[in-house]
DNA sequence: AAAAAAC
């Protein structure tokens, strides 16, 4: 009966049900919302192109339109337009599935970009070896960011880069450090003089590894030193003539000021610092490291890049001033999606009608790995393991509450396609490339457009179909207008009630935030429990999981 | 908004 009830309050998107909610944020304009809602119920039944065209006129070209006026404003600046379709239409060869973005670089004595990765080799002499082990590992042509972001990194350039989630960022700034160390510098012939020469700082240590992993596909055949670095091989480092010889480090902030701070690394030789997504870098927390970062490079010649799909105006602003005369590239549109990903919201009333939800979503087919997002760690360890318990096959969990081993088996078996629904919190959110992953859903709703972007760009990856859900309850009204319009913007449609929602500003949010959110409510404890906590201890660690359920029981009593 | 992540 309990489990009926549940099911019979999630399930299926319930418009009628939720426009009676609105009033709880605007009762102002009720009626107004009612009024208009109630006389195009037809709208949202439109199919998706139609709806999409009639909001596109409204919106989207608008914001286009104005963009374009902004770029064209530089007054000392040299404005480059350019666009991949011509570039495909030049070459013939129409296996390029990436999708076709305007790229607009904006700087001084922008460079010229390339349409091909061979062109770096007459122009900037770049390694044949280099060009080889790009086409083994199946880059074939360049992509926009590639094509112009390239040729500036090899013309020692500082370069703000805006480009969308799987569109070969990571390739773009290795590709010129590769090409500009020249000799290892524990060879005798290098002049690299003394310490690391290239950093490349990203947000989590999972993104660290896969930047890691293509830098050393890409070295194949060289014999520079490139370092992951962790507390392992930090300690490997301090001796000092050990990491002199080092080229390459990939790095999480706070491990390399650590390290910094213990006297056992200099970075005073460093030519290369690359922010990879910069704007989570320069956000309040991480800011004040990756500035002490900076203030240790402090070789003349350090050229710097930043990387992100998205980049708000604060953080390009921090980004900009730390950058010397740099050329800003931007991608198709900044803070957006990539229009291959098919976006949906789906209202489930409350927190406890979304497993009932996903439950009933991943009764039917479809296509794994599928990856969940939940807001904390305990939600992801608590809804993976109700799916577990819900006897759903091959779910797995990554959050950084987890042991450093535990997060690399799952990330191996999410790489090996082992994990068929995978839960994770932010710490997925960015950077991370699993090919096959088809299917993202936002089970709690993410806190700012930015982890939107990035979460859902975990799928649609190099040119690649995605499919994106994500779950909005009453208590996320006050900021699904902003997400909705990011749809738009992307090409998704959206039910015409929700762009008609209150502007997010109006409503009140303070009291929105207060809602307490713990633990996946539990629907289905029943026979077999012994043998799913067993399976649920293997995924999720069992000394953890003890740790995260008296946690858990605290914050509960507490209320 | 606000939690997550970084050692």
């Amino acid at each position: 009966m309990e489990a009926f009830q549940l099911l019979s309050r999630g399930g299926a998107f319930d418009k009628q049900r939720f426009k009676n909610d609105v009033y709880l944020f605007s009762p102002a304009k009720s009626k107004h919302v009612e009024g208009k809602s109630s006389s195009k119920v037809d709208d949202g039944e439109l199919p998706s192109e139609l709806d999409f065209f009639k909001y596109a006129k409204g919106g989207t070209n608008k914001r286009k339109a104005a963009n374009q006026n902004l770029q064209h404003e530089g007054k000392k600046q040299k404005t480059n337009h350019a666009s991949e379709d011509e570039q495909d239409d030049d070459n013939g060869t129409s296996n390029s599935p990436l999708p076709k973005h305007r790229v607009t670089a904006k700087g001084s004595r922008v460079p010229e970009h390339v349409d091909v990765f061979e062109a770096l080799t007459d122009r900037y002499q770049v390694p044949s070896r280099l060009l080889e082990n790009l086409s083994n590992n199946g880059y074939n042509r360049p992509t926009g960011i590639q094509s112009y972001g390239i040729p500036i990194l090899l013309e020692s350039r500082d370069l703000a880069a805006i480009s969308p989630t799987g569109t070969g960022k990571t390739l773009s700034y290795l590709l010129p450090i590769m090409a500009a160390l020249g000799a290892p510098a524990a060879s005798a012939k290098s002049d690299a003089g003394s310490g690391v020469r290239a950093v490349i700082v990203a947000p989590t240590r999972e993104l660290a590894h896969q930047i890691h992993n293509e830098c050393l596909k890409l070295a194949v055949g060289r014999k520079w030193r490139i370092i992951l670095f962790s507390k392992s091989t930090a300690s490997t480092l301090a001796d000092k003539s050990v990491r002199d010889k080092v080229d390459i480090i990939v790095s999480t902030p706070l491990r390399l000021v650590s390290s910094l701070q213990a006297g056992n690394l200099e970075l005073h030789n460093v030519r290369h610092l690359i922010l990879d997504e910069a704007d989570r870098m320069l956000d309040s927390e991480f800011l004040p490291q990756v500035q002490e970062i900076t203030a240790a490079c402090t070789h003349e010649n350090v050229q710097k890049a930043v990387f992100s799909a998205t980049l708000p105006a604060n953080a390009e602003k921090i980004a900009m001033k730390m950058l010397r005369d740099p050329i800003r590239v931007v991608v198709g549109l900044k803070d957006t999606p990539l229009p291959l990903i098919s976006q949906s919201l789906t209202y489930v009333a409350d927190d406890q009608s979304k497993l009932p939800s996903l439950l009933t979503y991943l009764a039917q087919p479809y296509n794994p790995p599928v990856l969940i997002f939940t807001s904390t760690q305990p939600r992801a360890s608590s809804l993976a393991e109700e799916l577990v318990l819900n006897a759903i096959p091959n779910v797995d969990c990554l959050h950084a509450g987890m042991s450093k081993k535990e997060r690399e088996d799952a990330v191996s078996r999410m790489r090996r396609g082992e994990s068929w629904v995978m839960v994770s919190t932010e710490v997925m959110a960015r950077g991370m490339d699993f090919k096959g992953v088809r299917e993202v859903i936002n089970y709690d709703f993410p806190t700012s457009v930015q982890s939107y972007v990035h979460r859902i760009g975990r799928t649609g990856r190099a040119g690649r179909e995605g499919k994106a859900v994500t779950y909005f309850t009453d208590e996320d009204a006050p900021f699904l207008k902003t997400i909705a319009n990011v749809l738009l913007q992307s090409g998704s449609s959206v039910p015409d009630w929700i762009l008609k929602l209150p502007k997010p500003s109006k409503m009140k949010r303070r009291q929105m935030g207060k809602v307490k959110r713990l633990e996946i409510v539990n629907s289905a404890r029943k026979i077999g429990r012994n043998d799913a906590v067993k399976k649920r201890d293997m995924i999720m660690g069992s000394k953890r999981r003890k740790q995260k359920a008296e946690g858990a029981q605290d914050a509960t009593s507490d209320d």
